[in-house]
DNA sequence: CTAGTTCCTTCAGCGACTGTAGGAGCAAGC
DNA sequence: GCTTGCTCCTACAGTCGCTGAAGGAACTAG
């Protein structure tokens, strides 16, 4: 198989060369062997460990826990709890988000519902942002 | 009315002191008037001034638009177009997130349903990461 | 007077990238 | 063989919204 280019990885991945070249920094890429002229190059089980990489981040897993996943599954005779603690982990916190950013939906969407479209000094959108005690939750 | 010192604004607005001086440097709160000793100095104004900040900031919008919002509850004669369009912005901004979370909670639910607790080996965790083609939604 | 707290400035760090400057290499067309 | 334009290299600064630390000065209470 012919060694894959650094741009080639990044079209093949999706992700940006730059952020290629961080991974490796990070440690969740290992170092690549380079070409004479010091090139990066490649080959398919880095797009696959790149991959994993990318998926993971779009569900939102932080770099810390893909160094964990990562290094789970070049183990796989080890139990899998601590994938899964890891991935209840993430729930937990996706769910936390979610009912923060529910709140604060509600709290502007009723911001703008009092809006009457007059002039500043009758806008209830300042005049909510100015006072806490319109708001329909206490903490946010 | 007695002037006021940093700290004690940060305790009646409930940011903290670092802060205070952050927002300060990016221009939403105004140089205070400083004492002989260089004590920054603040009054009545600045307390409302900055829970008007604190609390937008709790609600989620951005610095950029904070700066926007002061301007405008400094001008009452406007018309508050401006301040609609603000939070409509910001709304679909926080539709936007909460769709793409949800969408998040789905698919990392899924992932923890399928995990049977045996090796890694057959930890659906590990794999659903390792493919996409695994998951729910084409596009996180 | 002393100890403890508050305040000052300046600057580095967080997370996860992104972009830029300034250079070198390479592939294709003429 | 040369030029054009793309790709690649390193090193480092910038993004956002803070947060904390270092090192020093000043205020306050006992």
């Amino acid at each position: 198989m012919k060694p894959i280019a650094i741009g080639e990885l990044s079209r093949r991945t999706a992700v940006k060369v730059t952020t290629i070249r961080f991974y490796e920094e990070r440690g969740l890429l290992p170092k690549p062997v380079r070409t004479d002229a010091n090139r990066r190059t490649y080959g398919e089980a880095d797009v696959r460990r790149l991959r994993f990489i990318r998926h993971a981040r779009e569900l939102g897993f932080e770099v810390e826990d893909i160094r964990t996943l990562l290094d789970l599954s070049a183990h796989p005779e080890r139990p899998c709890d601590e994938a899964d603690a890891v991935a209840r982990k993430h729930l937990a916190d996706i769910d936390d988000r979610l009912a923060r950013l529910n709140g604060l939906r509600q709290e502007v969407q009723a911001m703008l519902d009092q809006c009457s479209g007059g002039p500043v000094r009758e806008c209830r959108i300042i005049e909510v942002l100015a006072d806490h005690g319109e708001c329909l939750h206490d903490r946010h």
